[in-house]
RNA sequence: GGCUAGGUAGCUCAGCUGGUUAGAGCACACGACUCAUAAUCGUGGGGUCGGGGGUUCAAGUCCCCCCCUCGCCA
């Protein structure tokens, strides 16, 4: 039995994230996870709410709560929505927890031990109002170049030059509006990548199987300019891992934190240290290839704005380290999701967010347009009249139909049991043949991560069953020869089991409806085909579920165009 | 401006190391069927493979130049 370590890139925990953030991580991964379990391997799911920084400080200022109490809070709202879209996580953990405080101050320590990290004196603009060193971004005030007031301390949005926060006439903190503002000495500690830029190179150049995207933002990185560059790690807040701690070996570094990218890759590790504690597993033998992860294949899923951190700041942090932890084996990565001709906009509400997508509908429906559609080789886009049709056409029409259409026919000829006589021909045998390829295929693109090809083979496998029914008509059968359209039904309603079980890692569902529609909720894997269309014998009860998918209609189209095209809120 | 990835039928996309008449789904047209969620199945029309050069017996597939889109970086 194989063993998958997989994990998703975490969200950052500042409100509920848009379908364009789901279908980049989360949502394949878990289509990778339910996959592998479903072919009887052990799997770890892991993910985790990202939870440090200033942006989780000020949306819990803006939200009038302590940032912890907002960070709880948020917590559970992602895990629920997550729940809703039954992203199946081993764990959801939180990067705040005691576990990856410990193991990022322990990385840290290494990484010292391993001469890995430096001291850097730097001065940056303090906010006396705020109490606060204020990030770049977080400063405005009016562009030297154009004049344009709003101009922030790293760019200018109007004439897009880049900018120093002390280039800025009359700063001010974007925080608090304060102007008393001052350039203050700090320092920080930096993480010496580039002293590690060979052995990354080395390493990024062995995976050959990996997806182009990932390799060409880690080659950009690592050779662009002057190569890959040291970075801090450290930033001048309080919500964080203290940077100050017992066994530490630096001094100075009170009041100071590390950096969220620092510890969020951390939390994969110490994320599974918590599920240790909720279920008390062995968190080790995942991670620690001194103590059983060495037979662990690792797997990552992210959008390529988190591609850097994967593929050179955490493989530094982890092969620094000197220690024997698991190394990623495969990194998936996405291009975005635009919505209708534009971007997803969190902050201008554009498109819509996970929370309102599971009130339209079901789950299932938007996992499996997502998942149909996920932007492998390219940016993708949503449209409402694309999803209108794949979702009606696919799944309502192909899958939820040839349900309805056998299940109905054997109810009112035979009754509601696998009825008996007959026996299988030249059609049955090509039928099996062709699922058999149709399936091997499938398994192929799955293994391989390759979804919207996995998602046009299963509808393949769908179209089959409407493709043999055609050809077989029980219902024309019956009138002359009813033993024979009993062999034809007692086949189709086979197929029916057959296509939940490869259906649930994009549908999981409806998967669940069909196996209980016909009695048989510990169906496995097929693997012969034949054999698992023999599976359900002459007598075997079943019940004729309900329309498994309902259509979308023009007018809820139209409603929802409208609806999600202008500003949340 | 530098760099990545793209630009293939009306739409969304496949096309591995160059090699038979460039494929799929949707849409469209016609036909079949009537068990089914007016669903299904079949057939067909439709493409100067962004533009221009070049290499080759042979290029969507390699090389050069140009145009456009998206993203990253500065």
């Amino acid at each position: 039995m194989a063993r998958h370590l997989i994990t998703s890139a975490i969200p950052y925990i500042n409100g509920i994230k848009h379908l364009g953030n789901l279908v980049g991580s989360q949502l394949p991964a878990d289509l990778f996870a339910r996959y592998q379990r479903a072919r009887g391997n052990e799997v770890m799911f892991i993910c985790a709410t990202d939870e440090h920084g200033t942006p989780a400080e000020l949306a819990a200022a803006k939200a009038g709560k302590p940032v912890a109490e907002y960070c709880a809070e948020m917590h559970e709202v992602q895990a629920k929505i997550a729940e809703g879209f039954r992203l199946s996580f081993d764990h959801f953990g939180r990067s705040s927890s005691p576990q990856n405080h410990r193991l990022t101050q322990h990385f840290a320590v290494k990484l010292a031990e391993a001469g890995l990290i430096r001291e850097v004196s730097e001065t940056q603009m303090y906010s006396k109002a705020d109490g606060r060193f204020l990030p770049d971004r977080y400063i405005e005030g009016t562009c030297p170049n154009c004049g344009f007031e709003s101009a922030r301390g790293d760019q200018c949005d109007n004439c897009t030059k880049q900018l120093d926060p002390v280039d800025l006439i009359n700063p001010h903190s974007t925080i608090s509006g304060s102007t008393d503002l001052e350039m203050r000495g700090t320092k920080h500690l930096f993480l010496r990548q580039s002293a590690m830029k060979d052995r990354l190179d080395a390493w990024i150049d062995s995976k050959s199987d990996w997806p182009v995207l990932t390799t060409s933002i880690a080659k950009k990185w690592l050779h662009d300019g002057d190569g890959l560059q040291d970075r801090g790690i450290t930033r001048d807040l309080s919500w964080g891992v203290p940077a100050q701690f017992e066994g530490a070996p630096w001094s100075g570094m009170e009041g100071k934190v590390f950096y969220v990218w620092f510890d969020a890759p951390i939390e994969y590790i110490a994320a599974t240290e918590e599920w240790t504690e909720k279920t008390g597993g062995d968190w080790e033998r995942w991670w620690r290839t001194d103590k059983g992860a060495d037979d662990v294949t690792y797997t990552q899923f992210m959008g390529k704005d988190n591609v850097p951190f994967h593929t050179l700041s955490f493989p530094a942090t982890i092969l620094g380290s000197g220690e024997p932890w698991k190394l990623v084996d495969y990194i998936k990565s996405f291009n975005y999701l635009n919505y209708d001709g534009g971007q997803f906009s969190t902050s201008r509400g554009r498109g819509v967010f996970m929370d309102q997508a599971l009130e339209l509908l079901p789950a299932d429906y938007w996992r499996w347009w997502l998942l149909s559609h996920a932007p492998e080789s390219a940016d993708a886009e949503f449209t409402w009249e694309n999803f209108q049709v794949s979702a009606n056409k696919d799944l309502a029409d192909v899958l939820g139909n040839f349900v309805s259409r056998i299940t109905k026919f054997t109810r009112s000829k035979f009754g509601e049991a696998i009825p008996e006589g007959g026996s299988w021909g030249a059609q049955e045998a090509a039928l099996i043949e062709d699922l058999t390829t149709r399936i091997r295929a499938y398994e192929t693109h799955m293994e391989e991560k390759d979804i919207r090809k996995a998602a046009m083979e299963l509808r393949g496998i769908w179209v089959a069953g409407n493709e043999y029914l055609q050809a077989s008509a029980p219902w024309s059968v019956f009138k002359t020869d009813p033993d024979q359209a009993a062999a034809i039904a007692r086949l189709a309603l086979n197929l029916i089991p057959i296509y939940a079980v490869l259906s649930a890692p994009f549908i999981p569902d409806a998967a669940k409806i069909m196996l209980e529609a016909m009695g048989d909720e510990d169906r496995g894997w097929p693997g012969d085909v034949k054999t698992a269309l023999e599976a359900l014998p002459a007598g075997h009860a079943f019940t004729t579920p309900e329309v498994l998918f309902r259509k979308i209609t023009d007018d809820e189209r139209e409603e929802w165009q409208e609806r999600f095209a202008g500003t949340r809120d």
